[in-house]
DNA sequence: CGGCATCCGGGAAGATACTG
DNA sequence: CAGTATCTTCCCGGATGCCG
């Protein structure tokens, strides 16, 4: 019959389980979708920047995923008010608050054997690792607000009492200091890779504005957890 | 060149992004694979019971999976001592650190509009949420051994000073209560939905035996996030 | 250019049957 | 019981084209 054959296509995809892990995975658990969640993770974008921070993912894909998740209400479209006019992706209160999933996860797989941490990188995803990698005990006490460009995404990130809010922002204008990067694996290599300042600055691949000594102070309070097994 | 094909299809499934969230989608994002790994949460399985314990799994995929997580250093093969023989399968100390990936993603989709508590749920499913959902702060200063019965497989949860562990075990001894049903479901309509014990005792979906008192005050310290956007 | 539909090829998932 | 082999279905990913 050809209604029962809805009813099994309706299921197909679903785990048919009632563990809220199930029901997280049959939301965001399809191919990029948690990777376009964290690309909205710092503000609305659009279409075509979700594409040049996910190269691999093709449009048609997005398009479908996009959708996907709008129904399930992690995200809405949104179009901005003139004259700009674009339709904007912008995740819904409770999509914000998938950050701890991400957060968790990433933080697992850091500990992988086989995770390269020198692959490409998108300016949102290593403003989000600052967030899952500070050591909360070393900031103590340290209140900084610290800037980064990366092309003409720019970022600010404001420590205080070991919390660090991270906006996408218009101007560096209340930063101590300033990260500038074309490249975001640059600043990954010296938070997260222990290479020198001198080294990347040297190579040109780095600069930094303002209160340097603000600036190297910050980096120093990223670790990424020890591998695993090894 | 074919050379070439070779190594885009070995970048078939890669993200090429060097964010630990990526990373870890490659190691567990695969359908199923954090569903296995769920299962593996409290002690080593068998092939068998891990497809009991998800229907809907094939047995070829199952394979699959276990190869892929066994690879990645998740979980190992192990051949239990004579005379049993078995084969199980078992996750590294790494694969249990996973845990957390599993309660922040259940966390965050328990708040869906969308999750459907009413469906069916696996002894281990049910186990963990408990971890999960514990209310901390109605647990402080409590202290109670509690058994639960699923068929043949038997758990003991271990309150005390607001932590939960929770193990299987091969009798429950120890226990001051004893919840005894075939369906898991019937625990989760006590715990999370709010269904008096009576009601599920009059239906002969639950027994309670031992201190009737603890079990009913164990009940009443699990709760469901609030729901998403309503 | 942004957004979305359509077609196609390859491969993964799902169901079933079979083997040690 | 623990997988393997096979076949079908459908999703992913790339290319093209339409439309505002």
């Amino acid at each position: 019959m050809k209604s029962e054959k809805v009813t099994d296509e309706a299921r197909r995809r679903s785990y048919h389980d009632a563990c809220g892990t199930a029901h997280g995975l049959e939301l965001a658990g399809d191919r990029w979708a948690l990777l376009v969640m964290r690309e909205l993770m710092l503000g609305p974008r659009r279409f075509g920047d979700l594409r040049a921070s996910l190269p691999g993912l093709s449009a048609n894909v997005l398009t479908q995923r996009l959708a996907e998740l709008e129904a399930a209400g992690i995200l809405r479209r949104r179009r901005l008010p003139a004259p700009a006019g674009a339709q904007v992706y912008e995740l819904t209160e409770w999509g914000y608050e998938g950050e701890t999933v991400i957060q968790e996860l990433g933080r697992w797989a850091a500990r992988s054997p086989g995770h390269d941490p020198t692959l490409p990188l998108s300016p949102v995803s290593l403003m989000l690792s600052m967030r899952t990698m500070l050591d909360r005990e070393a900031a103590a006490g340290l209140t900084l607000a610290i800037g980064f460009r990366h092309g003409d995404s720019l970022f600010l990130a404001r420590l205080a009492r070991s919390a660090l809010p991270i906006a996408r922002v218009d101007d560096l204008d209340g930063a101590d200091a300033v990260f500038v990067a074309d490249q975001p694996p640059a600043v990954a290599a010296l938070l997260y890779g222990g290479v020198p300042a001198e080294v990347l600055e040297g190579q040109g691949a780095l600069r930094i504005e303002g209160d340097r000594e603000a600036a190297l102070r910050y980096a120093s309070l990223f670790r990424l957890p020890p591998k695993a097994g090894g």
